[in-house]
DNA sequence: GTGTGTGCAAAAGGTTTGCAAGAAA
DNA sequence: TTTCTTGCAAACCTTTTGCACACAC
């Protein structure tokens, strides 16, 4: 169990207001032991069920953003209509399984290091994402 | 210059009858040298600058999902409010400018194999999807 | 008090759908 | 003539925006 304080540490250093929706989105967001891979409807429908107040869609939003260009959260590329957040902020990749729509971190112990062997000229690599997809073996890919 | 009987055989092969609008598509996205990265916007815009003729909107997202699912045309990961296609139906990956919102094809060449070290039980690996993000070397990233 | 954050409702943007008319088999 | 395809408009869903009110400092 994490303290609001440190919550509050937290939004306080990267220039945020420390709020009552930002502490809660903190609490449900970034107490947890495991990773949590989300939508914003998946966040809104948590909000929504743990507590009795609600949080406008805009506010939740915002904060999303907020916290991803702080560097608290990751988006994920899948291409979907919805965008997927990870509370992992650590350089990591995924597994993607097709049956559940559920994301899986993988691990530096579960991958071979990527090596990028050119380089597009006057351009800096950000990012390099993996996505794996997978399915239930004996199911028919069409 | 591909033959338009080629498509018809090609339409056919895979089920779909050949109309006037998958043809004209089929031109547009398969007679070319170059690989193509589009979306569905791209696709309309360039169709309605190279025809006289327009193609429904409906119609261009009913011909690129099926050729989706015939194969024909790759899906691209990547975050963005939009879907992401490629005329290059091999397996490869992608680097994506951020400058310009641009797909750049990562031939084999340009990328160390990837190993996958461990599988999730009872799936099996559909497909590995890298996305490389680049931009200007001299740009400041927020 | 000043500036930032919240929440609502409306708007936007991409994509899908229902259905009637048209074309292919 | 039967089945598949097209095209339009409306619907849908996620995300963004404008603005008034509320809150943090």
């Amino acid at each position: 169990m994490i303290k609001n304080s440190e919550f509050i540490e937290k939004l306080r250093s990267s220039g945020l207001r420390p709020t009552k929706q930002r502490l809660k989105l903190c609490e449900i967001l970034f107490d947890r032991e495991k990773t949590f891979h989300f939508t914003i409807n998946d966040l809104a429908k948590t909000i929504s069920d743990k507590l009795n107040e609600k949080i406008s869609l805009a506010t939740i939003y915002n904060t999303v953003h907020a916290f991803k260009n702080k560097g608290y959260l990751k988006e994920i590329s899948i291409n979907s209509d919805k965008s997927y957040f990870d509370t992992n902020n650590t350089d990591h990749h995924h597994f993607f399984d097709e049956d559940t729509n559920e994301l899986i971190d993988c691990g530096d112990e579960e991958i071979e290091k990527i090596k990028i062997l050119k380089n597009i000229s006057g351009k800096k690599i950000n990012s390099i994402e993996v996505l794996i997809r997978v399915a239930s073996d004996n199911q028919n890919q069409n």
